[in-house]
DNA sequence: TTTTTGTAGACCGACGGTCGGTATAGACCG
DNA sequence: CGGTCTATACCGACCGTCGGTCTACAAAAA
């Protein structure tokens, strides 16, 4: 059989997109190492040279999707020139959570993610990711403390406790807008969950009335629309 | 071979049982099909004669574990002489959530649920006590409305939030409590994360301050010395 | 007696993972 | 500069285990 030679970092790259872009299409468990290797053309024995199993290659792929979301936050939590208010909401804007123009990038995100075969890469994302944000959110609240904009005690448990929360909202609006085409009043449900959302931080944080605005209503809007096109 | 006939109702209940059992010792991915029909000493046809599949016995599992919450809990929404502070409160008593006779109980459960090796009997039961419980709470936020002591517009999606809230707390809860004979300062945050959800519960139902209750301060105590006893 | 239903266990393909061995690039040496 | 040595990227046959199927059959019900 034919052999090719690649090198380590560029293998492991390569092992790396494939089975993240296979793990989207048919999810986790629905991804056999077999298919991995099958289609890039390699033998079982390179891929256990580069991965100690099929969960390690999960983490590894975890680790680097979590870290390009952190990249993005840290610069909103440095910049001086940012009150608290402000930097949180910038949070939930960067988090992609509401990009017109990457609509049909969230579209196949969601229906990749939010897949029963997908558990365990959701939870691992979902985990990674909040204990990643978390010392950087409670550096918002802190701020926040001191501009007088909120009124948390605990920043850390808060900050842990709201993007829990955030999570489980995600999840379930992730279910509303996978079965949006049976069902198109679930856009009025996924608006009415934003709203309760946002009032309900807003509270837990004691920031002012009006201050938090995660989701744009014209742009929930502008995303609804869009889908329904597309 | 020995041939033992048993009546239908009798052997489903003895494979759920047994299932349960093991699915508690060793994790839902980690007891094979194979495992335990070799416990309870059947053969792999009796098992696929009663469940078509693993993942529907592990469905029937979750299905008479979350009826049985329910049952609890309908008596105290059809009560006519309580009010709706009272019902909330009573919900989360009732939830078994701070019973210190049950104590073991709840470490079992504990450890055996937040197990990396039963995310999706956790997936399923949080999921589907979720959808049961809504419909009830969302009557005690109704009579709430009505009796002046909350204020929430969309009943329903209130409490999916709090739930999903409630989800989320007892998620990472059970981490800290898992690690609790390692890390004694655990009991500190988990006391931490119910007074945080607490107000924050109260204050997305509008209630008036310290009306709710649902964590009480000397029973979480004690369960937290009769854990580190036994 | 016939039909239904509960039971048995050999068997299957697919899975994740192991292992002994091979090819090759670059370092080192004469 | 040619030879050889070594580290490592690579190969694929093989393994045990898994969830699940199928045919045969015993026992109870009709």
């Amino acid at each position: 059989m034919v052999r090719i030679v690649k090198e380590y970092a560029e293998r492991k790259k390569e092992i790396m997109d494939t089975a993240q872009t296979l793990f989207y299409q048919k999810g986790y468990e629905n991804t056999s190492v077999n298919f991995i290797i099958e289609t890039i053309g390699i033998s079982k024995g390179t891929f256990y040279h580069y991965f100690k199993s099929k969960e390690d290659l999960l983490d590894n792929i975890v680790e680097k999707f979590t870290n390009e979301i952190i990249s993005k936050l840290e610069p909103i939590v440095n910049d001086k020139s940012m009150d608290a208010i402000s930097k949180l909401n910038e949070f939930y804007h960067q988090a992609g959570m509401y990009k017109v123009e990457n609509i049909d990038i969230i579209k196949t995100i969601v229906n990749a993610l939010y897949n029963d075969k997908n558990l365990l890469l959701r939870y691992k994302m979902n985990n990674r990711s909040t204990e990643l944000t978390i010392p950087l959110m409670s550096k918002v609240f802190e701020q926040g403390n001191n501009e007088g904009s909120f009124n948390i005690e605990h920043p850390e448990a808060t900050a842990r406790i709201i993007l829990f929360f955030g999570t489980s909202m995600g999840e379930y609006n992730a279910k509303l807008m996978m079965s949006l085409d049976e069902n198109p009043s679930n856009i009025e449900e996924m608006k009415k969950h934003f709203n309760i959302y946002q009032t309900s931080v807003q509270r837990i944080l004691g920031a002012p009335e009006g201050s938090i605005e995660i989701f744009d209503e014209q742009i929930v809007d502008a995303i609804m629309e869009k889908y329904n096109e597309s």
